[in-house]
DNA sequence: AGCACGCCGACT
DNA sequence: GTCGGCGTGCTC
């Protein structure tokens, strides 16, 4: 009995809101040794948090220690971070860090022999990528944002920089967005650095994943340094020394996870680097203007260099381009035709929808809208002889890509008609004309970063146009030619633009200037969400400190049988914002800590 | 997440 | 009378 020792261990797979159950054992066991646990009448995985002294209650026994390295140092208080930044469970967020089906007993395979790799591309570097390297080597600063479009060599200075961090023994992360273009960024760190690449990818099996799992932890275990390289979840990975960690195309939602955890890998990799004393490199064409703020709070340095979601029923006056705003949040109103009115998405502000144009009096009041499909049926009627291919998320196989990519290479195809798919990894042929259709629909999204996105969108999408030898067309169908994103994507400022919208976020109260809260209810009944919403919303208005928005009908109001309502919530202290999404009334609901969105 | 307990309708 | 529907609540 003297001999027994108590630790803290969070179980894995466990949703409640404790923090941690007490066990014992016999031996001493370290902070983030991984075990088996008898909860109920079930065994499950777990994670030491660290010895604590005899409970009042009694306590089960520790069953077993798991056969993998204890979780470092670090990662443990990453997780206590993620867990108290984002609300979210203690459970929840180490299953994050952990690989599924961490104890099943699997067949190890031979290790790779080793491969040391090439070294560095032979290539000179340009004067602008030495110039980055400089500012970032000599640089006091940890956090860098690397501006540079796709296949301007910003790969190459990923490169550069991390053979440095392994000349120092230090391991290095690099993230990558989930689309094609990972196989090659990967192609080129395995060519220099061999088999110290440990890369990972969203179509991997349970058991490639929790292989490359163990390869990192044995290595870091071990005092080896590795590269790592993968989408957002590799962020976890376990790494000896940690020297360096790249996000690249910062600005790309897919770092932003919409299942809970819901955290942001761009925020996460922050606080890692932070704890671990690595650097931090951003990396974008067009950096979202929370990362902007992050590097300019810590001081910029390194300056290198048709859309799907849903349309949105926004009046929009065919004559002058105006379209309705909603008058307490400036976003526009979205039209229903079963009420006949405008409603805003964020407040419930509602108003009969108008016969002419407020703005100038015109009868020609328009919706936005139109998908891929109909473009393609009216591209054909136009073009009856042009090879037409369409790319969009439902068609978008890897194989049906790869189709694509090959006939526009062989110039089989005259017009590719595709949604952001086509803006994003894939380096196209070059192409001579760019269009972009109803520009629009994004634009008047009834959401804060909705000139954010189409900025980004316009200018990625501007970047597919005259590759080849010719300078390119790029055309931007829009009512708002006038608009700041719509200019300066056009023009190709990126500083104009973030200078006005950054102005812009701040004289409305959004994100980088207040941290925000997006709770969501969802009730089989309208009434019964409406209610539960409103109820909630009067109690969060008791507290001190926060600016309360709505609650109102989500913009997407069904979410498969349910409807779903919305309440914002904004505040300068993220602390009041914690303890709200802490204390929600039930598992109908659910909160977004950094939401990517309001929608 | 599981797996209990628990309180109402169809059955041998 | 019991078998079992899945609502809600607990798990060191």
């Amino acid at each position: 009995m003297e001999s027994r020792r108590y630790y803290l261990i969070t179980p894995l797979a466990y949703t409640g809101a404790a923090t941690a159950f007490t066990y014992h054992a016999e031996q001493p066991l370290g902070p983030g040794t991984i075990v088996e646990v008898p909860i109920g009448r079930r065994q499950i995985t777990g994670v030491v948090l660290e010895e604590s002294s005899k409970p009042s209650f009694a306590t089960k026994p520790i069953a077993g220690v798991v056969d993998a390295p204890p979780l470092p140092p670090d990662l443990i208080s990453l997780a206590a971070w993620l867990t108290s930044y984002y609300a979210a469970s203690p459970s929840s967020v180490f299953s994050t860090l952990l690989p599924a089906g961490l104890t099943k007993q699997r067949r190890s395979k031979e290790e790779p022999l080793s491969s040391p790799g090439t070294g560095l591309p032979p290539q000179p570097l340009t004067s602008e990528q030495t110039a980055a390297l400089k500012r970032i080597r000599t640089s006091n600063l940890t956090s860098h944002l690397l501006q540079g479009v796709t296949g301007s060599g910003k790969t190459r200075l990923y490169l550069e920089l991390t053979a440095e961090a392994l000349a120092n023994g230090q391991s290095v992360i690099i993230l990558v967005p989930e689309i094609t273009l990972t196989p090659q960024i990967v192609g080129q760190f395995e060519a220099a650095f061999g088999s110290r690449v440990l890369a990972s990818h969203s179509k991997l099996t349970e058991a490639q994943r929790h292989l490359i799992w163990s390869q990192a932890s044995t290595a870091a275990a071990a005092g080896e340094p590795r590269i790592i390289i993968g989408p957002r979840s590799c962020l976890f990975m376990p790494a000896h020394k940690l020297g360096l960690i790249v996000v690249d195309e910062c600005h790309e939602s897919t770092y932003k996870q919409e299942q809970h955890p819901r955290y942001n890998a761009v925020s996460a990799a922050a606080k890692r680097a932070h704890l671990t004393s690595a650097r931090l490199v951003l990396g974008s064409a067009t950096p979202g203007l929370g990362e902007l703020f992050l590097a300019q709070q810590a001081g910029r340095q390194a300056l290198l260099y048709l859309n799907r979601r849903g349309s949105a029923s926004s009046q929009v006056c065919g004559d002058c381009g105006h379209v309705t705003t909603c008058p307490n949040c400036s976003l526009p109103l979205t039209f229903h035709a079963d009420l006949m009115r405008l409603i805003c998405h964020h407040c419930n502000y509602r108003t009969p929808n108008p016969a002419v144009c407020p703005e100038c009096n015109g009868a020609d009041l328009k919706l936005l809208g139109g998908g891929t499909k109909r473009i393609e049926a009216e591209v054909i009627r136009l073009f009856p002889d042009a090879r037409v291919a369409r790319l969009d998320r439902d068609s978008a196989t890897l194989s049906h890509i790869k189709t694509v990519f090959r006939a526009l290479q062989k110039g089989e195809l005259d017009i590719v008609i595709g949604t952001q798919m086509i803006a994003k990894g894939l380096d196209l042929p070059a192409i001579d004309t760019v269009g972009v259709v109803n520009a629009d629909t994004m634009l008047f999204l009834p959401d804060f970063t909705a000139a954010e996105r189409t900025f980004q969108l316009l200018s990625q999408v501007s970047g597919r146009a005259g590759r080849g030898d010719r300078p390119g067309q790029i055309y931007i169908q829009t009512y708002s030619p006038t608009h700041p994103a719509i200019v300066a994507a056009a023009t190709g400022s990126y500083d104009r633009f973030a200078a006005s919208e950054l102005e812009e976020r701040q004289a409305l109260s959004y994100p980088p200037y207040v941290y925000l809260l997006h709770l969501s209810v969802a009730a089989t009944n309208q009434a019964v969400a409406q209610q539960e919403a409103a109820a909630f919303a009067a109690q969060i208005k008791q507290r001190p400190g926060l600016a309360v928005i709505g609650p109102a009908p989500s913009f997407i109001e069904q979410q498969g049988k349910k409807y779903v309502w919305t309440i914002t919530v904004k505040s300068k202290h993220r602390a009041g914002l914690v303890a709200v999404a802490s204390a929600l009334p039930g598992d109908h609901w659910s909160a977004d800590l950094d939401p990517a969105n309001l929608l």
